[in-house]
DNA sequence: ATAACCCCTCTAGTTACTTGAGGGGCAAGG
DNA sequence: CCTTGCCCCTCAAGTAACTAGAGGGGTTAT
């Protein structure tokens, strides 16, 4: 494999990512436009490899498309303060963790609307349903 | 309030639901079709109230309209069996507790990812970015 | 008449993809 | 040469659950 010669069913294989995901990264800015052959096929280098790796370990991670374009450009810029990636990490993490929590409380909810059932009834009197159509 | 004569708007703040969803609902049949005035305004009853009380209740619990529309129809049918709203019901909590079980896992990842930073360095030494664009 | 508020339909946008239609190019085999 | 299999391309629309906005009508009070 020499640089610049992959296409983007090999870039796609190289970094588990669907070819249509490629395209519609590329789309939207995420990748940078890739040269192309004679007969219009992208040529992907190792730099745009490890960029579509970079981008497929942020999503892993649960950031945005929005948050990983300013990682991206916050990369680049090698001079500046680091904080800022901080910062932007930081609150993604808590808004993960507060996602935790609404969930944490909704099976709560859930397991105390299951426990209603008795099992071996009939629609009609049905615990959980009835718990759905309680006014409480 | 008489019965049948609540204007969506009014349903809107009877339930805590937006104007745009209830016909939204209306249009993927999940509520019924209203009756309709002379200038074709949307005439709701209690029924209705009651009905739409329920779709917001199962949708706080986080079950997906394809749900709802299961346990719409479920409830309906008095004489069946309701081990069907009981395996509904725990499918969904184990459906939310392995959600819960992804993002605390992911969660985690992040907290190392975090713990990265050194404080008042540069991008071009960043521990989080570095650790981004590690192959591990 | 105007303003304020309510109602209507229709269309398109949100987020991050994914799918499918319709088409071209290339290499190997019959 | 033709066919097959595989790869690539663009474009448009779908997914889930809404939401926003354009453009229009109706009612009441000032």
């Amino acid at each position: 494999m020499t640089d610049k010669n992959i296409r983007i069913g090999e870039l796609a294989r190289l970094t588990g990512t669907k070819v249509p995901t490629i395209r519609y990264y590329e789309q939207i800015g995420l990748m940078p436009e890739p040269l192309r052959t004679a007969s219009n096929q992208r040529v992907y280098g190792e730099a745009q490899v490890q960029r579509l790796r970079f981008i497929r370990r942020c999503r892993a991670l649960g950031f945005s498309i929005e948050q990983i374009c300013e990682l991206v450009e916050l990369s680049s810029e090698t001079e500046r303060p680091c904080e800022e990636v901080d910062i932007l990490t930081r609150r993604h993490l808590d808004e993960v963790e507060a996602k935790i929590a609404d969930l944490s409380a909704l099976a709560q909810d859930l397991r105390a609307l299951s426990q209603r059932c008795q099992g071996g009834g009939l629609i009609s009197c049905c615990g959980v349903l009835d718990g759905l159509n309680k006014s409480v």
